[in-house]
DNA sequence: TGAAATGTTGGGGCG
DNA sequence: ACGCCCCAACATTTC
């Protein structure tokens, strides 16, 4: 029955290889390569700014290797489901789960719609490593907690599945002619601001695959101190090729866990925990992205100040680490991950400004921003998450460049304004000598801006505030 | 996957 | 030789 037409629906797996639903629908006849862009307002399928780029890239890269085969649309999967299915006599759809709270809500009733049309429905997980309502306590109550989680959930559970080898599909691809293009999706966003931001970046599955290599050959061996240097190429930076499905999840541990064990390794590999844990939260609770795990924070008096908001967003807070983070978000759209922890902790406990906004302004800036990570990571900084860090963990982010900066490279380079300054003040420009300042040209308030919150003062008021809350409560 | 305040200890300078 | 002070270095506690 080689003459079947099967849909593959690529939604975050634009890849070849270890692409589960794409290989059973090679096995099951000839192959309509399909992706849909749905716009609709509904909850949070508007993907950021960033991102919409770098989907553009990747769904080129991808059409590229399919012999400009993918046909692309925009609009309600159901109405242009139902015109494929009658144009091509298809029989089969197959596709990989989203575990997105409106993904999951979505396709709830496209499958309600398909089995009624008497199509074949195939269905995968290739996003997670291990099936997210699997990792469960003994009284089977999802964990809350991430070590437990990992050490006694996923590593106590079955070896995550080995990669499918890659398709080959060039004679066995259905070419569709009413197709819209991508183009004509709308991207690119005018004016082109796109292509400073993409010199950072090279897309699709053969560029991620080498990147993956050469981290694991180069990088990975000093992993565990090196992650948290950020002038220094030691995180992976895959995390946009693992959120658009150029990499698979699973291509990534077995590569990994291919290396010799030590503590750098295994270090790596539970970031690939975190994620996992983080997509956990977000199906136990569709809310995460935008309701406060710990509930007591409902009543948290956040501030409203547009200007302190705007400054943090455009890198103009007067805090040169703050400041440099920022700053490399909106040039490369990425942050390193020791920069969104202190430019998090910044927003929410120095500036008392809701973690909403943030998770928001990362979400449209980040190539990277996942609905599960992104939300995670935001209630985990805030201290409202189940797991959390503490709301009184106020990270200084003048030490925090001292320890983590300490040759002052990271700062140096997003923060040109304080190039030459010397490593002494190069943190905290305020308690410079009047005399080196003016030598140097840099006027606090002219060219460089003066701290927009005094970092003593307002972690003060943000512990008084904080425990404010806590007498509310009781 | 903090930071600051507070407590403790021990060595050296010095009367 | 001794007690005293100072303070750095480290440990503990608190927010």
């Amino acid at each position: 029955m080689i003459d079947k037409s099967i849909i593959h629906w690529f939604q975050k797996d634009l890849r070849l290889t270890d692409n589960p639903a794409l290989y059973k629908a090679t096995t099951l006849g000839r192959v309509l390569p399909i992706y849909i862009l749905d716009d609709s307002p509904s909850v949070r399928d508007k993907i950021g700014d960033a991102s919409r780029v770098w989907l553009h890239h990747s769904l080129n890269s991808l059409n590229d290797s399919l012999d400009q085969s993918l046909a692309v649309f925009k609009g309600d999967p159901i109405d242009i489901l139902s015109s494929l299915i009658d144009r091509h006599a298809i029989t089969d759809v197959c596709w990989n789960i989203q575990y997105e709270p409106w993904c999951q809500k979505r396709d709830l009733k496209i499958i309600k719609w398909l089995e009624k049309k008497n199509i074949k429905i195939h269905l995968f997980n290739s996003s997670l490593l291990w099936q997210p309502d699997s990792i469960k306590k003994k009284d089977g109550t999802p964990y809350k907690v991430f070590t437990p989680f990992y050490k006694r959930g996923c590593m106590n559970s079955s070896i995550p599945e080995k990669p499918l080898p890659t398709v080959n599909l060039t004679k066995n691809l259905i070419k569709c002619e009413t197709h819209q293009g991508i183009e004509s999706l709308n991207l690119i966003p005018a004016p082109r601001w796109d292509k400073m931001m993409m010199n950072n970046w090279s897309v699709g599955e053969v560029r991620a695959k080498r990147l993956l290599s050469t981290f694991l050959k180069e990088n990975i061996c000093q992993y565990k101190t090196g992650r948290d240097l950020p002038a220094q190429l030691y995180t992976s930076r895959l995390s946009p090729y693992i959120h658009f499905g150029e990499l698979s999840i699973r291509q990534i541990w077995h590569a990994a866990q291919q290396l010799q064990a030590d503590s750098n390794t295994d270090c790596f590999l539970s970031q690939l925990g975190w994620r996992e844990f983080s997509y956990n939260l977000l199906l136990h609770n569709p809310d995460l992205p935008c309701k406060n795990l710990k509930s007591k924070f409902d009543l948290f008096p956040w501030s409203n100040n547009q200007d302190h908001l705007k400054a943090w967003q455009r890198g103009q807070t007067g805090i040169p680490m703050v400041d440099a983070g920022m700053r490399e978000l909106w040039q490369t759209g990425y942050m390193h991950n020791r920069l969104r922890m202190i430019v998090g902790s910044f927003l929410v406990k120095n500036l008392r400004i809701d973690w909403r906004k943030g998770e928001r302004w990362f979400w449209d800036c980040l190539v990277d921003a996942d609905l599960a990570n992104n939300s995670a990571g935001w209630q985990w900084i805030a201290g409202c998450g189940t797991d959390a860090s503490p709301y009184f963990r106020i990270f200084n982010p003048v030490t925090q460049g001292k320890k983590f900066d300490p040759e002052g490279q990271y700062v140096r380079r997003f923060v040109p304004e304080l190039k030459k300054i010397p490593l002494k003040y190069l943190f905290s420009p305020w308690e410079a000598p009047k005399s080196i300042l003016d030598h140097l040209g840099i006027r606090l308030g002219e060219n460089y801006p003066k701290p927009i919150v005094d970092l003593k003062q307002s972690r003060l008021e943000a512990l008084e505030a904080f425990s404010s809350l806590k007498q509310n409560v009781i």
